[in-house]
DNA sequence: ACCATTACTGACCCGCCAGTCAGTTGCGCA
DNA sequence: TGCGCAACTGACTGGCGGGTCAGTAATGGT
């Protein structure tokens, strides 16, 4: 019963890692604006002032939070791009299976709701994600693209416009996850399984260079 | 050179719609929580104080630009619903085009990306969005969606998916104006011709029955 | 001309929150 | 055991913005 339970304990190694993930869950629920540091501090277990200690204020906090988070995924999509062998489809659902797993079912995906929320009020904040999350995820979906209609497996539709229509339902998705899906009005709930069966559905459909018959 | 210009005027019947005017401005461009009401004022003309003559307060101010911009086009859209007569397609069309007319266009689709962005922290103002807005329109587009399906024109697909596979692309570009590309990074622009285009193109392709040959 | 009505004003109140810093305490080390 | 460092705390500040209300002035009626 000695001092074997101090309320205050020093951990310096923990300490960003726990603040990175409260923060995460705070921002996404509120947005960036709207959320408080002292109830970011709180939820790590610390005060305040030690969210001062680890970042220098609430912005590079978020940049933090996007660089944990995100950078490392595109990565990984890169390296799926440059290392796959075989058809160009296979390749796109790797690729939305890697998203999947690693942020559309996850929390993560709802920095991009906050990004979307708060860009015309945080324009640094924007020029930072844009240049670190969404021209290199275009830029990978693009290659990918190309590489197919190279291939003669897709279409030769206008690259750029194709990445917006694969783009767009994930969004809609994560939007509707963290938005207005998120109130709990059940007339809003969706199907997820459901709805990306038939965006799937009809995206290959409509890119699919040769169509296969029956089924 | 007598009284004919006093900096004070008494304008009981142009205050609401003027300010129903700049609240959109400035909800849109700012966001409601960040949008001070003594900005909506001033852009009125009018002091703070003028505001909570004409409305209740912030929060009814918004419902009230809400009711004033997007009741009426859905309103418009129902009409056009029951009146038209011809090939779902072609009501699919007109229905976008009342969209794009009155709202893809203008400023009232910022509207949209505001409800997104404050969902979670105006829980009472989502409510009312859902109902006055969302529902309806679901409603709308669902109807349209079954006719063609019933008529034989459209594949048998689940009709609440392809609704969602209709709004995905419009919300996509409305976020896109209002958001991030509305940060002026020419990196983000977007052809609204084009992409809309290529939208429609691979829609279509997945939606209509039997498949046109040739073009 | 003057009054009564009421549209309109803007200073004020109050609670909120990012960021600060003087003080406190856990902990490694001698 | 106790010393010194640095991790940690939380009260405080300064500015901001929603909402209020006592006062001001435009207007229409007589």
């Amino acid at each position: 019963m000695s001092s074997t339970c101090p309320i205050r304990r020093r951990r310096k190694e923990a300490r960003p890692q726990e603040l990175l993930d409260a923060a995460l869950d705070l921002f996404v629920e509120k947005g960036f604006a709207a959320t408080r540091l002292d109830d970011v501090a709180r939820r790590a277990g610390v005060s305040k002032g030690t969210v001062y200690l680890y970042f220098p204020g609430k912005e590079e906090l978020l940049k933090a939070v996007v660089r944990h988070n995100l950078t490392p995924i595109i990565a990984a999509g890169a390296d799926l791009l440059h290392s796959h062998r075989g058809p160009t489809a296979e390749l796109l659902w790797r690729l939305l299976d890697v998203w999947w797993e690693r942020v559309g079912s996850t929390r993560a995906s709802g920095i991009f709701k906050l990004m979307m929320a708060e860009a015309c009020n945080f324009p640094e904040l924007t020029r930072f994600y844009v240049d670190e999350v969404v021209l290199p995820t275009r830029r990978l979906l693009a290659q990918a693209i190309a590489r197919g209609i190279d291939a003669g497996e897709f279409r030769p539709l206008n690259v750029d416009e194709v990445v917006h229509a694969l783009i767009a339902p994930a969004q809609y998705l994560v939007l509707h996850r963290h938005s207005i899906g998120a109130c709990g009005f059940h007339e809003m709930d969706l199907d997820v399984r459901s709805f990306l069966k038939t965006q799937i559905d009809l995206l290959l459909h409509g890119l699919t260079a040769q169509r296969a018959e029956g089924a």
